[in-house]
DNA sequence: TATAGCATTGACGTTAACGTAAAGAGCAAG
DNA sequence: CTTGCTCTTTACGTTAACGTCAATGCTATA
């Protein structure tokens, strides 16, 4: 169990910006009697979740539907299928951003070695 | 060559975005006598850049730096390895986001093939 | 129990990346 | 040449993702 303060610590962020995903609905971590957050190991994990979506430019609002929906009650086939179906978009979508991002690798490489063979020849 | 509304509708993107990337020097169209914009196909592919670059997160100020390093005089030797080292920069940058993105991917691809076997079972 | 140090909830401020509206000028068609 | 559409600049508006107080409350410790 962990208070805001370690978790900011803990991800380099601000508590700011925990509470902020928390008004969002990304995180729901429960209260001391004073009023306090507490957050769980799955708190922690979820917020990982998070930042990582963050880092590759996906918005909060994407992110929250995603985590989200590994969240909700899934025992009904019917829910499981909407499920896969969504996973399967988001999984397109990621391997197109990665193929955009090897393009673009691709592009510095060829400029970086062109600008190498004009300072040596 | 092109006017303002045939990029905007090339791209699928407004003219005041145009107008703002160039407010912002990633585009310098030249202009007709009256004052009007006028692309040719170079500021087209510049376009294309910036474009592809925020896709994929980049800011606009990143993508501008990016933008005006491949644009400048690059005739002195110590500039071209200037550039060679930012260049190097950013082809790590790009590397590290690939390999958090195939992370995702693969997370999701786990959680995929978990699903499918909770429906077959 | 008093106090120092985090915590809480508002609520207003900020920046990037545009949206939108106004007032005027260019230009092709009739 | 005038009508109608597109273009121009100027300028204020908007949204996401927080930053930054301010006023107040909990809580460990001396």
């Amino acid at each position: 169990m962990y208070c805001i303060s370690d978790l900011a610590e803990e991800f380099g962020i601000t508590t700011r910006t925990i509470r902020y995903y928390e008004e969002l609905g990304l995180l729901k971590p429960s209260r001391t009697e004073g009023g306090r957050r507490i957050y769980s190991s799955s708190d922690l994990a979820r917020l990982k979740l998070v930042l990582r979506g963050k880092r590759f430019g996906f918005s909060l609002e994407e992110i929250k539907e995603m985590v989200l929906l590994f969240d909700e009650d899934r025992t009904g086939e019917k829910q499981l299928k909407v499920t896969i179906q969504y996973g399967e978009e988001k999984l397109a979508e990621v391997n197109e951003r990665i193929a955009e991002l090897v393009e673009i690798k691709e592009e510095i490489e060829r400029l970086m070695t062109e600008f190498k063979g004009r300072l040596e020849g």
